[in-house]
DNA sequence: CTAAAATTTGGCCATGCGGTCAGAAATTCT
DNA sequence: AGAATTTCTGACCGCATGGCCAAATTTTAG
């Protein structure tokens, strides 16, 4: 047993190396089965453990669950802030965003999958949803700023930035679910194309 | 032991009745506490009926969702076509399409959440999605037809109508999530505001 | 090298699941 | 009425789940 729960920043190497490797198989067996299939025993199995190690190293499924959520979201929130930092006009931040997530997906597919089916199937006790609409809260008021910008510098018409944050993002998850079902489909001029439709829509 | 399966058209008024008692208590269960939590057992209990009836009735819980989602699916279907029937111009079918939808999810909120519920769980026996985006693709051709006949009108400019029609169901889903989480949320005046900028995005 | 601490194992537990069934109850038929 | 049929009940089955733990093993510390 560990003797004490740490903070994050002062586990050991060696513990933060096995939570990384538990992490990186349920990514991988979520977005190969779904959420319902990813048990705590067909995760340690696809990692080559014991059921008992993921016990160990986290202090229930859930925790497991939010671990893997937190590392996903980090990354691609990481990557689309960087890449729009260059940009000065709103027209240029949408399409940035939009292009820039969609660059994201092609590479961190198995990620996203994942990512979607925790947000759409994990529960807390009582039954309601851990993640979903509310919890999109951040990146709504995110995508109003970028709108209210451009309707501050005169590049947009006037419209409910609510509406349209909540529809961009909307249209964002649609495309990566789409090119999920369908990987044949072109995905940057998916994203091209959505950039110019919400372009004209605000306009 | 009913002694025969009897096709649809022939089962009798009492069974029938039995049967959809069933479906709208499946349907309440679901709303309220998701996919995952109902159980045969739940939903006999909120039935007030015991759960070897509902196997008598249904030849198994796959069953009893896809007639959820078909009594569900067809009542939406009707109201939408018949409101659409009146209009002309593809102006006038997109925005009568996004205002008659959301005039039906008011009055149909707990049928529309359970159905999204078994959408995003409903699992075959292989652990692949029974519903998803693929199930979809015959509102993404009739919502083709739409900006398709736009275009060809000369309403409408030139654009990808796949990535249009995967956005603006993407943006009808996403009206409805947010207003089921936001229930204060103004749905008539999201739903002109999508509208809007649905027309917007193609002029 | 030895003792202590950290880590892993593999089996066990209670719980809840979908499905089944024999018999009871209700309904329909003659 | 009584017999035949349909419907319902409540208990039961096999199975999978998340969590737990004593003992075995490996790593670290003195």
């Amino acid at each position: 047993m560990r003797s004490e729960i740490l903070p994050t920043g002062q586990r050991s190497f060696i513990e933060e190396a096995r939570r990384a490797q538990i992490i990186a198989a349920a990514i991988e067996v979520i977005a190969a089965g779904g959420f319902a299939k990813a048990s705590l025993a067909a995760i340690a199995k696809h990692a080559g453990i014991s059921k008992g190690v993921i016990s160990y190293h986290f202090a229930g499924k859930d925790e497991l669950m939010e671990e893997v959520v937190n590392q996903i979201y980090d990354t691609i929130a990481e990557r689309v802030l960087t890449s729009m930092k260059g940009q000065e006009t709103a027209t240029e931040l949408l399409r940035t965003q939009v292009l820039s997530v969609a660059g994201h997906m092609r590479g961190h597919r198995t990620q996203l999958q994942a990512l979607g089916e925790i947000f759409h199937n994990l529960r807390d006790a009582a039954g309601k949803p851990r993640y979903g609409v509310q919890s999109s809260e951040e990146l709504y008021t995110s995508l109003e700023r970028l709108y209210e910008l451009g309707q501050r510098t005169g590049e947009f018409r006037s419209f409910d930035i609510r509406v349209m944050a909540v529809t961009h993002s909307a249209a964002i998850d649609a495309m990566f679910e789409y090119w999920v079902v369908h990987p044949e489909h072109d995905l940057d001029a998916h994203a091209i194309e959505l950039a110019d439709l919400l372009e004209s829509a605000v306009k």
